[in-house]
DNA sequence: AAGATATGCCTAAGATTTTTATGTATATAA
DNA sequence: TTATATACATAAAAATCTTAGGCATATCTT
């Protein structure tokens, strides 16, 4: 992530996509790309997008990259394409946050932002 | 702005270079270039770094598009490019901060990260 | 005095990531 | 029947950053 430009705010960050699926398979043990997606705007209550476009090369190059691997599962005469962590991707994730956790409070930092420690 | 991908630890993310120029300029009036990573690495305890290939396009795509302004000033035998807000900048600083609070807002509830409120 | 580091500006090639726009197919709601 | 939702995917283009320089002056070390 270097520092850039955030245009629309109902869409992501540069350079978190890695990290927020990584957080959510940690979470759930194996969800489906287009569960993701949907899984991001009701977290945000609308107001984040995670883009086909951008998920799913993200997805496929995390399984490459051994994060990541697939099963296949058939609902009727759909398939749907479930993607869970590896050892490896399950080892990622605790530094995959921290890092995140480390730039926000940075640019924290800089922009003097108060985000709500909140619960 | 979308989601992606963070990778070392010490460089800026992917979309937050615009509001982060906004922030210094909004608190100090006028900076140069070089000031600016100074700035930040002194702010971050060297932990985030404002590399110059990314500063300077972004000034002068800033400038281009009526954000900011430069005056000249001569040290001696060197010059220094000063940036201030223009008033169209100035207006933008409050919707960037926003735009970027809530983003962070969005990511700690996805990622359930703690950030300190600290201070 | 020489050499290294700091100050200060800048650009360009390449890599990476995202946007935008599609494409395909099945299922369900209007 | 038509539109929307589900579910995958890719590809061209745009945006942004990394890396690696380049140039010049000033100061600090040895």
């Amino acid at each position: 992530m270097y520092i850039h430009d955030m245009n629309a705010s109902n869409q992501l960050f540069r350079g978190s996509l890695t990290t927020i699926i990584l957080k959510l398979l940690s979470e759930q043990e194996k969800m489906y790309g287009y569960e993701m997606t949907k899984k991001v705007k009701e977290l945000t209550g609308g107001e984040l997008t995670l883009t086909e476009g951008a998920l799913y090369p993200a997805l496929h190059k995390m399984e490459a990259a051994g994060l990541l691997e697939t099963t296949i599962e058939n609902i009727g005469n759909r398939s749907r394409k479930y993607y869970h962590l590896t050892k490896k991707g399950n080892k990622e994730v605790p530094s995959k946050l921290a890092e995140m956790e480390a730039f926000f409070r940075q640019m924290q930092t800089i922009l003097n932002l108060r985000l709500s420690t909140g619960k």
